[in-house]
Parts: C-alpha cells; sequence; structure tokens
DNA sequence: TAGCTATTGTAACATATGTTACAGATTTTT
DNA sequence: AAAAATCTGTAACATATGTTACAATAGCTA
C-alpha cells in the first residue's frame, strides 16, 4: 500500500517505507467503498484529507432543481479536495461518489496540521498539491472565457502545439474534448470540419496538423 | 503601514504590533508602483508572496493574438499570486500592473516557508488563503458551466437570497454583471426583461424581488 | 471474415445569444 | 438648476450553437 502511496504528489520525495514511519505519529484509518457508495456528502464539514489509495471517485454538485452535474473524475493516488480542508468555509462544494471499488486513506485536519509543522517535504508536497489545483481551475476558466468555440478550439490547439512543430494529438474523443470545453459534440465537430474546409488545419483521426498557424492565431477571440 | 496588513487575511489574528516581529527575522522588501506600470509579467518565475499595503492591481492575460483579457482585480490588503509561489511550475499565469499608485509588500519564497514553519498562525492565514482562492475559481466555474443565461441567473438569484427570503439585490451594475456571466449587457437585460414578463421576478432599479421561486429553480439546466 | 460497437462526419432546423443602435431613466458633476 | 455622464430597457437583425437524426468509418470481438 505504502508503494501505491509513495507515487502521490502529496508523498513525493518521501520513499514508501518512511511514509508509515511518517504516519504513526498521527490518527489515520483506512476504509473502503464499493462502487457506487457515496464517500462524502456536499455541504459536510471537511474534516479530514482524503487520499485514494486504489479506485477512482467522481465529484458531483447537486444543483437547485436537483439534478446532479459532474464536475470531474479523481484517480488514485491523488488527494481529494485537498483545498477544502482549510479555508474560511471548510465545507465541501459537491457530494464524492466511488466510481469503482476504493481505498481511502483519512487524515484528520489536526493531523495534517501536525504534519505540515513536523515534515518539511510534507509542507511542500501540501502546498504544491493545492498550487497545482488552483492552477488546474485557472486554466479551465481561461478556456471556457474564450466566447466562441473556434476560439476555444485555436487556443487549445497552439497552446498544445508549443512544443511539437505543427501536429497534435487530441488525448480524448471528441465527446470527451467537447464536455471538457462544455459545448456538444456535433458543433465540435463542424467547428473541426470549418477549419479543415478552410485549409487551417488538416484532421486524421485524432491527429491534427497544422497548416495556418497565423489563422489559428487570428481566430482567437 | 502595519495597522494596514494586518488587516489582511494572511495576517489575520495577528497584531499590528507583531508583523514587524514576525517580519524581522526574514527578508522582506517594499516596492513602490506607479498607476500602469507593470509589476510582473506572466511566465516570470514567481518567486515572491506579494501582498498589496494599498492601492489595486489588476491581473490579465496577454493571448496568443496579443489581445489582454482581463482576468480580476485585486485590492489591498490582499495578497497577489499565493497559490503561484508554489507548485510543479511557479510561473505567473497573468501580467500585473497597477490600477492606481500601489505599495507591494514583497517576500522571498525561502522566507516565507521559514514563516510557514515557525508561526502556526500564519501558516494557517496561509492555508486559508490558497484555500479561499480555489473556492472562488470552484464558483466562478460553476456559474459558467450553466448553459443558458436564464440558468446562470436563475442560480446566481438563488443563492444570494438565500439568506433574505425574496429579494436581493445585484451588486454591481448590469456592466459588471454581464462581465461575470461571460456575456453581453444587452442579452442579460433581455433575459431580466423575459424572466419579469413571465412574472418569475420584478426588478426595481437593482433590487430583484423573487416572486415564483419554484419557476426559478425549474430554469436551472 | 463477419458482425458489433464506438467514434466521427454531416445535414436541416430551431433557438439563444451577440451586435448595433437608440431613447428614456438615473445619477453625478458643474 | 442645468448639463453631462452613466446606466437601463428595448428593438431588428445576424450568427453561432444546440438538437436530432443518420450514414460512414474505424476498431474490436467472435
Amino acid at each position: 500500500m505504502f508503494k501505491l502511496l509513495s507515487r502521490s504528489p502529496i508523498f513525493k520525495n518521501i520513499k514508501p517505507d518512511e511514509i508509515p514511519v511518517l504516519l504513526s505519529g498521527v490518527n489515520y484509518t483506512l476504509k473502503k467503498f464499493k462502487k457506487g457508495q457515496v464517500i462524502a456528502l456536499r455541504e459536510e464539514l471537511c474534516n479530514n484529507l482524503m487520499i485514494l489509495v486504489y479506485g477512482s471517485v467522481k465529484c458531483e454538485m447537486l444543483d437547485f432543481s436537483g439534478k446532479t452535474v459532474k464536475i470531474e473524475d479523481i484517480a488514485a493516488p491523488k488527494t481529494i479536495a485537498s483545498a477544502f480542508l482549510f479555508g474560511t468555509r471548510n465545507q465541501l462544494p459537491v457530494d464524492i461518489v466511488a466510481k469503482e471499488d476504493v481505498q481511502l486513506l483519512f487524515i484528520p485536519k489536526s493531523s495534517v496540521i501536525t504534519l505540515l509543522k513536523t515534515h518539511n517535504t510534507f509542507l511542500t508536497n501540501f502546498l504544491n498539491v493545492i498550487s497545482d489545483r488552483s492552477r488546474f481551475l485557472s486554466n479551465r476558466l481561461y478556456i471556457l472565457s474564450f466566447k466562441t468555440i473556434k476560439g476555444k478550439l485555436a487556443h487549445y490547439i497552439l497552446s498544445r502545439a508549443k512544443l511539437d512543430k505543427t501536429t497534435i494529438e487530441f488525448p480524448k474523443t471528441q465527446q470527451e474534448l467537447a464536455e471538457f470545453f462544455g459545448i456538444t459534440r456535433p458543433s465540435l465537430a463542424r467547428v473541426l470540419g470549418e477549419l479543415v474546409h478552410s485549409n487551417i488545419i488538416s484532421i486524421k483521426r485524432n491527429r491534427v496538423n497544422i497548416i495556418r498557424k497565423d489563422k489559428l492565431i487570428e481566430l482567437i477571440r
């Protein structure tokens, strides 16, 4: 188990056999959940750091009308809701449900504080984890701030093409990409088609080749 | 000055006369910037915690086409870019420009780490600040995830009406509200008009009265 | 190889939102 | 009190996107 955990960003640079030593000083519990089980409910006080040992969970929001809105999926060995352990209102903004059978490591807030104070690497890791999360959210927000689909796509393609020269690969299906952009799949396909017909890009399956980078840049906003 | 700073979330529960004591152990610098001056550039390594003593700044992104996109404004005595001091890529995602004459307190990363380790209240405050920022971003993302303007508005009105019973006040002008939603001002006004005509709300200037809460709930998604 | 399933490409149509423009309110400044 | 500036309400029109449906393709399994 500690081998699995040592791959988690929160235990980065901590050797597998150091982890039990680290944890020996604090209270922690291991819990298992079956697929579909609710792990935590929205509005619940978030008093534990939760680390996925194996399995994956989904975070959903229940809106006023009672429908669920998927926010994101998190897979082992990542940390859940690290940013909601602290903050002036340390309540969960989402429901957390097991997507498959799951094992979780719970560390109570007070113990986390102890760890942060006593273990420098853990402190740095923890700060890195929530900071990275902020960066993730900022990027997401930035993508959504483009009003047109062409704009979102152009930005997405350009930012992925930074290192390579002229080709990128979509890492997901069009369906998933569309969800990522907050649009529908046919709309995405249509815009891709338009870009191909204007000879700005060419596509073969999930490989995109950039033909007119300048035109792509024009499309942003 | 320390009186001003003590109102900052990052110095919460720390008395004004304790702050110089706290800071005496670390390196820090005070800098002033004139209105319009660039304080930091995107992609720059973020090696200092920046705390606004007075004045306000705007955070902008320069996109591929060279246009600027406003991300947010921050006013004294808040902290700038606290979430980018750490993280696996501690680069700024934005340009930071002074909106008015500004004084800033710079604390280098290494000193921040020292403070975090030695001063418990500072540690807690810092964690609270970055956590709150995550929460802010999550909420923003949630609002934008509603596809229709009616949906965004309904959600916004309902969430503001939680404590009061049936009336809320728009805290900003329609123009600002529209920017917050990522839409145009006339579109917002039109949808508000539609809600009024369907007898779901009534509006007098910036006061909104909820008439049919049930209908409002239906509108979400 | 054949058949099944997931993915992609496209089309016709409906609708929500953006754009532009202007007039009436309201607030601020002189 | 008058003038200026800002904010709000509304309209006509253009356009982007959603909706629904189906065919073509690719990839997988028997």
